[in-house]
DNA sequence: TTATTAACAAACCAACTAGTCTGTTTGTAA
DNA sequence: TTACAAACAGACTAGTTGGTTTGTTAATAA
């Protein structure tokens, strides 16, 4: 603690300081010398911790967005009997749980995706298979609400899922673009009527 | 026509290639070099026509890419007298219109606008003016609709519009990030099944 | 025909950027 | 206490990048 060195303390500083300036500027707008300028470390230090700036990125990547993505989204959604007010409620909860920072920045995880797919296999390639893990947890809950009798079960999860997902996204997008979070609001009422057409009728 | 020089033609040339630099690279990730390169002329014939990148980055986000979509999505909703059939409609037609290069690299103005939004105003706001625009067409056909009775009154068009411009440019992320188109047609099929649930009930 | 400007080409430049190299200090195990 | 490796600092570099400058040729109006 009192130490002068703290190696995973300085990794996380790093990580932490690189995570600010990508989601900001993306992955390659993200300069490698604001970043240790924004920790006060240099150039040895990262090199020492990081081999490349593209490993740096997959760090941030693998430790920190997908991390956080799973506390947010996909472990509490377990919680819910009701899938269907389960995602309304999360997608609720963001606004307390966010910065309205995230608001005009957009979603990590999204951000990255949209700027790193045609160009880095390694980036695309981990966002897609995070992606799907997030759909898989939506895809689940609602298995589990059709068993309950909950959701219909006409539905097909897997294009529900899919749809959910890219609501989210997509909402998050037009949020950020117009740096205005009753974007947001507005797109989570319309989210709430979609599912409510997946709800059984009985 | 068959003249040495033709300064609008190599105006159009160094849009278009740029259009496809910046498509896929991102507007930072976009080298003005290479853009020369493919068309095979000199930082001079730029430098002529464009005072800057940034110049020439929003010249092909005006003339360019707000200009195809309003020939693929606002204009021709307009000839739909079901405004539910013909989201739907333009959604699959897509299909039909854009390379397969598009659903790979993502909507040229989403693309844009999530790189550009948190760091140059001057995007954002053209970026933002025009989605403004691209809802409203779909915001007066939902209220056309309401008129004629196809759509239900209690609906809010202005939420209903906003959400159905993210689910579209939602999917389209999802779809590039998993370079696999059959991501847009399970939203597209989601997106049917919202765009009934705004149907009056007769 | 001629003068003038528009439309380029070609060489050049200063600033930036990821990455390297060498050296120094701190922690730690023997 | 003494090696020794890990954890850094600081200076440096090769390559890149947007932009400039100067020169040349084609179009066009007088």
């Amino acid at each position: 603690m009192t130490t002068e060195r703290n190696p995973e303390n300085t990794r996380q500083k790093i990580i932490n300081a690189d995570f600010q300036e990508m989601n900001k500027h993306g992955y390659q707008g993200m300069r490698v010398d604001q970043v240790l300028k924004n920790t006060g470390l240099k150039k040895g230090a990262m090199y020492h911790h990081f081999s490349s700036k593209q490993t740096l990125g997959y760090a941030v990547l693998e430790e920190r967005i997908q991390k956080r993505i799973t506390e947010l989204w996909i472990e509490p959604l377990k919680n819910f009997s009701d899938p269907l007010e389960g995602i309304h409620a999360l997608y609720k909860e963001l606004d307390n749980c966010w910065s309205d920072e995230f608001f005009t920045q957009g979603c990590p995880l999204n951000n990255l995706a949209q700027e790193m797919s045609p160009i880095d296999e390694g980036f695309r390639e981990r966002i897609s298979a995070f992606f799907q893990v997030w759909k898989t947890a939506i895809e689940e809950a609602l298995k589990k609400g059709q068993n309950l009798g909950i959701v219909d079960q006409s539905i097909n999860v897997n294009d529900s899922a899919l749809f959910i997902l890219s609501a989210i996204e997509g909402a998050l997008g037009l949020t950020k673009n117009h740096q205005n979070k009753e974007v947001y609001f507005s797109c989570g009422r319309e989210l709430e009527r979609y599912l409510k057409s997946l709800r059984a009728v009985n």
